[in-house]
DNA sequence: CAAATTTCCTAAACTACATCATTTTTAAAC
DNA sequence: GTTTAAAAATGATGTAGTTTAGGAAATTTG
């Protein structure tokens, strides 16, 4: 399947398009190839671009006083990435977003996406119902962070998201998680030796 | 000012409405009075309305295994409040939302939402922009968990919101913000005599 | 495929914050 | 207004998670 296609079922999920409507969505997009350790937003600049993965996974992360990496986001095939603060406000970005493997994306800019949304109404509900969900996601994690235990949100993280634990480092991880990857690793060798 | 011109403020500071379409979205609206201590969200209900807060005050929270509350939002005047997973997924909730003082909403069911958003190209764009905030919110409060230590959140939260730090119980910000009340009472204390 | 670099693991000392118990202050209810 | 209950302050003690440091695996790169 070709990226365009994938883009295209992936937006009939939420609103039913014709085929014309389907040909003007995609056509605002652009396919790009991203080499691992490739960065697509770094901070400082306005981010110009919300990136849908056709396949890959990245990491967003954000630098803070003490030099520490803090694990804001990550994603794989099928999923959304962007410094969602830059992007929306059209504000300076913080975060970094780096390519955890060799990606291919579908990449549209914020004019154009604005241009869309005004064209149709149709393109309007895609992005309601997106930024809907990410805040429904972003609730989730907040109550996940203030509720649960290390070790708990550990345990909820891989139940939720098998495929990208595989595919993450671990630093990355525990950062994502809150905690730090001595913590983590003693957590994993814990539930090793408990299950054995 | 009646409550409905104050929810038309509010939506054209995002989307410009004729008259007419102005009267049709206020009409959309109840406006309900709620004691203080009312409850307007309890969990195992799925959420039937998206509640503006016309005056007053709320807070959301969860209760946890141990039985410990949990602060998941505060709202005041002009911001909107409810169980935003329950609302938007129209899932059972999780959440409590109780009203700090006698306040006055208006409610916009689930339903009544929809039809808006549907019959008119500008209502859908006004949630779009909601729920976009609403996730830059959120994006900017996981970073604060992640990265900052419970003194440099509660500094952040005062410097950031100094009219809600006045109106809200202590033991609820401190859950807010991530941290038992006792150690927030340390904090402000500290604080009082570093100043003097 | 060997060297260099990055990632992961282990363990002991340490600290930010929590818990527990009691007292004082503030607000609610009669 | 006085009583009663809830919230905040304070001190002593406990602990989940961090920090630091070193070595072992695994990946990357020439």
């Amino acid at each position: 399947m070709t990226s365009e296609h994938k883009i295209i079922e992936y937006i009939n999920r939420s609103v039913s398009l014709t085929d014309e409507e389907a040909t003007v969505f995609s056509a605002a997009f652009r396919e790009v190839k991203i080499k691992k350790r490739q960065f697509i937003v770094q901070p400082n600049f306005i981010v110009k671009n919300r990136n849908y993965i056709v396949s890959g996974a990245f990491r967003a992360y954000v630098v803070d006083d003490k030099g520490q990496d803090n694990t804001i986001a990550f994603a794989i095939e099928d999923w959304w990435i962007t410094d969602y603060n830059s992007y929306i406000l059209q504000q300076q970005a913080t975060m970094f977003v780096v390519a955890l493997e060799d990606s291919i994306i579908l990449e549209i800019s914020y004019e154009k996406e604005q241009a869309l949304k005004q064209s149709n109404h149709k393109f309007e509900t895609f992005f309601r119902i997106r930024a809907e969900r990410t805040a429904a996601f972003m609730q989730q994690r907040i109550i996940s962070n203030l509720t649960q235990t290390a070790e708990e949100r550990y345990e909820n993280f891989i139940h939720k998201y098998p495929q990208i634990v595989q595919r993450v480092p671990q630093y990355a991880l525990a950062s994502y998680l809150g905690m730090t990857t001595e913590f983590l690793s003693r957590i994993r060798n814990k539930r090793v030796h408990k299950n054995s």
